[in-house]
DNA sequence: ACATATATACTCGAAATGAGTATTAATGAG
DNA sequence: CTCATTAATACTCATTTCGAGTATATATGT
């Protein structure tokens, strides 16, 4: 006989409140956040999507948007068993991941919205560096590499960390260097899954199961997208300043973009039009109030935010 | 009780030989090619990958190489109950597909190599933009527009149509133009899934169950990644010489591109280093052989074969 | 010697990109 | 009222990348 398989659907659903990036959570057990998820049924649902939905509705009250599925997971060892979700003991969870994208609104009383930063405080470049990766992360990577079996080991992880730490620094690969943090026990889900005692530095605030790694994907494909799908209008609410706009997108990317430059660029690709209205600012000079122009996607085959931001020193 | 899920892996595995771009399938009912495809068996494998690794070395005494997961798929009635892969009647399967990068060699008796413009004969843009699309695709397409319920409706299917086979064409597209013609009837399995007798143009040959739509996953993935990391070159023999290596993006792409420029940017990206040794050709000038540079791996964020390649009108 | 086929080098204009400077339009403090 | 502050918006400029050529070199077979 068989293994039993279950299926569970888990939701990165994120959004932006003015400079915040947020993700929601569920406080699953107390002690960790969770993202929404649920077993897939395949009584009830005719696709995948479909179960999502379906659930992610019962439990937040949301209306998911733009939906997206991120990547399927089935390692054992990183979605331990579960009431809540799981079979029996013995049972197998493969875990399929969606990102979800909407604007912020009411949410039922066990979720809440938190910054994603928390999660990921390395990924966050707008002001300046963060301060940890030569602190800490380095450091500790150093001896990852220095601790590996054989010359020849020790020259593909240095050749990870020079990719994911190192000179050059592409916001895209969020997934790929919270797996190499994972894998030098820098975070807490590692000691976790291994049955280790916990040691060492845990960098930013550790999920359930394998929701961090989930996460990371949707981050990393979310920024991937920007520049060439006109995602982040999924995220604005139906009028916008460019300002707030351009705001949105450094929140999501984690960089800083050379404003004008930011305005050519959706100028000319005609990513948005104006409404003649404007905005009524605290200080400074009023903003014309734009919105997203449907048409482009009809007449460019690429219509996204390119990003050409500088990162800190 | 919950109805039972099984998952089924499957394995788009791609190679090129000279200006063909081949997949692997297996002769599976006689009918119907398939691609190589098996049960996840949770007893037996730790992750999802691994398990995809063994069955196909069962199935074809292959051993993949460069593995990416692609989708995975649970629709209803789009993977058809078979005493193969599925459980019971009633009982559902969730594919999991996979694009897998192999060099030709020797495979086992029950599979074999076929180009896969067989399956996709509209995507194939070398030799000039194929007829079929003004004599049948777009004909057909506009009566699918036509048939919408609804002037929105219309609307919503004639900017698919555009997006997908109208002005400027986007090599990357293939699972949007594939899905399009199936809901549009023009391909076989349209027919089979809902049950229908079979009418009307049937572009293309048709696969079991939907592995079409993984294999034309698989193939937008590849022609998407090739232009941002170096996947050609496992698709390559050890040393090649510039053309042939055009020839195999050409391949892939289904389009015709820039000699002169092709190997200005591909001397320029640092991909590839000269062996000093050159081929011996029936006729021509001899060219110099050439092997990857492992190196661009570490001092480039985004090696790829950036094809600006021009259609035929 | 020359027709043919291919490799390789070099040129040139158009467009995109990154990094500015300059100017305009609002606010509140004094 | 003036001015410091804040932000919007317009314009400039050098550099790089891109698409499309032309020109030349080196093989083969007849």
């Amino acid at each position: 006989m068989k293994e039993a398989v279950s299926i569970g659907l888990s939701a990165a659903i994120l959004a932006v409140e003015g400079e915040q990036p947020c993700v929601l959570v569920v406080a699953h057990d107390g002690l960790h956040d969770a993202l929404p998820f649920g077993p897939f049924d395949p009584a009830r649902h005719r696709t995948l999507e479909l179960g999502l939905r379906n659930w992610v509705g019962e439990q937040t009250d949301f209306d998911l948007g733009y939906t997206e599925q991120l990547y399927t997971f089935g390692d054992k060892g990183r979605h331990l068993p579960s009431s809540h979700s799981g079979p029996g003991p013995g049972g197998r969870v493969v875990s399929v991941g969606y990102l979800a994208l909407t604007r912020k609104g009411r949410e039922a009383a066990e979720t809440q919205w938190r910054g994603w930063y928390h999660y990921f405080p390395w990924e966050d470049w707008r002001d300046a560096k963060p301060a940890m990766i030569e602190n800490i992360i380095l450091p500790a990577l150093k001896k990852f590499v220095k601790d590996a079996g054989g010359s020849e080991a020790a020259d593909m992880r240095r050749e990870r960390v020079n990719v994911c730490f190192g000179e050059g620094w592409d916001e895209e690969r969020v997934l790929e260097r919270y797996e190499l943090l994972y894998e030098a026990g820098l975070v807490e889900e590692y000691y976790r899954d291994n049955g280790l005692p916990a040691k060492g530095a845990n960098l930013g605030t550790a999920m359930l199961f394998d929701h961090r790694r989930i996460l990371a994907t949707a981050i990393a494909r979310l920024r991937g997208k920007l520049k060439y799908r006109p995602v982040v209008f999924e995220l604005m609410a139906p009028t916008f300043t460019l300002l707030e706009l351009q705001r949105a997108v450094e929140a999501l990317a984690g960089l800083r973009l050379h404003k004008q430059n930011f305005r050519r660029l959706v100028a000319e690709q005609g990513l948005v039009e104006g409404t003649g209205k404007f905005s009524t600012p605290l200080r400074g000079r009023p903003a014309e109030l734009f919105r997203f122009r449907r048409g482009v996607l009809r007449e460019r085959q690429a219509p996204g935010v390119r990003l050409g931001g500088r990162r800190p020193r």
